[in-house]
DNA sequence: ATATTATTTGACTATATTCTCAAATAGAGG
DNA sequence: CCTCTATTTGAGAATATAGTCAAATAATAT
């Protein structure tokens, strides 16, 4: 495999691995509607303030987020609106199997 | 945040997580046109049959492929057809990307 | 300047992931 | 049964990631 594709992989494949992760997961959930400042999604997710912080980074890394500065708070906006098609499309298929083998279990 | 709700975030995080790695992802767009065995898949991708067999099977737990055996050989099929649409939109928005930063260095 | 609030960073430990090699399994054919 | 080919599995080392606490920064108000 040439490794200009191999590039394009790498980078492509860090944004797969930001989503992966319960809290980033949350994270991009919640800023589907409208951005929101690190202590609102402390409150929501409810883990540290540090370690919501570093989740943040990941995810602004990655190119999934934006953040701006407001007087003493920092809000994040969502700068991939696919990375929400993605987490509905991928929910909608967990659901799907989870229904499937209910069936199963029923006949 | 309900412990329903982290249930469901740890298993979608887990399909991303899956999707997180070069040569995952290079399997995943590999068969995205029809199945193929781990032989011909070592042979694109290019690394050794152990690594390959073992990042198939990450992608087969996360429910992204299925196996099938056909004689000696395993067919891999993709069993998620909208990774191949996340790939397909994160390389896009890459590509943009690297294209606003070229016409930034170039103005 | 000091204090207060919001957020980030650094150091650290614990845990997970990746890769590599050798060995094991599984099916096909002689 | 033996051999060959295709694939999986296990053990080990190297590296990466996650979470936690304390300390640092940054903006604002007193």
């Amino acid at each position: 495999m040439p490794s200009r594709q191999r590039e394009k992989l790498k980078l492509k494949a860090e944004v797969f691995k930001a989503m992966g992760h319960p809290i980033r997961l949350a994270i991009i959930e919640m800023l589907g509607k409208e951005e929101k400042c690190v202590c609102e999604i402390v409150g929501h997710v409810g883990t540290d303030t540090s370690n919501i912080s570093k989740h943040l980074s990941i995810l602004k890394s990655a190119g999934i987020l934006t953040d701006r500065k407001k007087g003493l708070k920092v809000y994040y906006n969502l700068a991939l609106p696919c990375a929400l098609d993605f987490n509905r499309c991928v929910g909608n298929i967990i659901l799907e199997r989870l229904e499937a083998q209910r069936a199963l279990m029923a006949s």
